[in-house]
DNA sequence: CGTGCGATTGATTGTCTTCAATAATGGTGG
DNA sequence: CCACCATTATTGAAGACAATCAATCGCACG
């Protein structure tokens, strides 16, 4: 089981073979989508759902004085938009941090998947609905808390996230993210995120260099930077590689 | 139509006279909640969907060094917790902030409502979409953005949300929230509150007194604070008293 | 071998917090 | 009806954290 889009249902649901292969038949019209391309604008109304399949995104929106907000990261076996169907228009866009691929899925294959195969919506549903979670917890640890915890939850989340798509190997995670990134997610100036992994790095938590994130420490950071996990609703949060 | 669930569904999607029916039917189990009471508790498996027919509530979380995180407002119309179907266990609390009337529906209801009356179901799905635009919304307001556009927008998003279920008339709201209440929410001390409330009222803006919030000039309002309703996704917000 | 982006560090400024004290407000019981 | 209490609002002064401005370094790429 290679496919992302399957080990993301897989950590959040049990799913029947059946409901395997009609979660797979989702992954046919595949795109590569180039770093820095946007995937869906702010203010279109896309006329497929998309779902990651390879490489990074992020959900953001620009702010009038030009700067950006970062509000999700988008990894394998992540959708980007399955509210599009509902909600016509996109009230942000996102965007590919690298090279990425991306399925197209009509919105009429997933009415079906609703009406034909009601537990795999139940997947999709649970899956939204942490994606939901998972930004209340940003404004949770984001809202004006200390620098330093926001940073660790983030890439304790991050994480965390990319194990259950088998991202991660050996404590570490490939992770193309600049500081000014980070920045954008955290709500903090790449400046400070700067002194901020320092900080990270220094007390022994967590180093991110070169691309790579390296936990050092998972219940360290756990501690130091309130990263509970069990917001992520996961039955899997041990502290497997 | 003096139903606040009907009127919010009808600001959110059009229903027809059967449809409107079917949502009534599920005010019948109304239970009064006192000032300060739980409706849901942080960690509870609630059996019933909660709907808040009258008064306000809160969605929040408590963190470790004992502060609290407001992550929604929930006035008369709003689900409190329809996703507990799919994710058993509440990762925060929801508590009155005055005495409450709230709906209890059973879960099979709202399953019935999905198989029986779909366009409904796409009012509700609706309707959790756009709080999901809410709460990023927030993320991209709360961010270390100032605190006069944080507060102004939290004043302006809930004028413009009240009038939807009809609680606003000449421009003003009544409004029961204490400046700390308006700090957890946007992540400011109560004593900044009421700094930015000060400098609000001298702006010409908004007025918060006695309970009452009173938009002086909603579009000195948008300009000021970046308040842009579009993500409530709303065909109404003009300036309606 | 320059060019450009990202990372790193320093110095200064500004906003918000914290600590502290007082004033208004509202509800309660005598 | 008033005195009393708890809660909320308001203001002041000092300190902390992150932003901003600015400069340098490192590295990949053409």
């Amino acid at each position: 089981m290679h496919n992302p889009l399957l080990k993301k249902l897989a950590s959040v649901d049990r799913l029947t073979e059946a409901e395997e292969q009609a979660a797979m038949a989702l992954c046919h019209d595949v795109h590569a989508i180039a770093r820095r391309k946007d995937i869906v604008s702010e203010g279109s109304s896309p006329d497929c759902i998309h779902i990651i399949l390879d490489g990074w995104a992020v959900r953001y929106n620009v702010l009038p004085d030009g700067s950006r907000r970062i509000t999700a990261f988008l990894l394998p076996g992540d959708f980007c938009d399955i509210h599009a169907t509902v909600l016509k228009i996109m009230d942000h866009g996102i965007i590919a941090l690298t090279d990425c691929k991306v399925a197209f899925v009509p919105p009429e294959q997933i009415d079906r998947i609703a009406g034909s195969t009601p537990s795999l919506a139940r997947a999709f549903w649970r899956s939204t609905l942490i994606d939901e979670a998972i930004l209340r917890r940003w404004l949770v640890k984001g809202g004006r808390g200390d620098a330093f915890e926001a940073v660790g939850h983030l890439l304790g989340e991050l994480y965390v996230r990319a194990r259950l798509v088998g991202l991660t190997s050996d404590h570490s995670l490939e992770m193309p993210l600049t500081q000014e990134e980070i920045g954008d997610a955290t709500g903090l100036t790449p400046v400070h995120v700067n002194r901020v992994l320092k900080r990270l790095r220094e007390a022994g938590l967590a180093t991110v260099k070169g691309g790579t994130l390296r936990i050092n420490d998972i219940n360290a950071l756990r501690r130091e930077s309130g990263f509970d996990p069990n917001y992520l609703h996961l039955s899997v949060y041990d502290s497997r590689p």
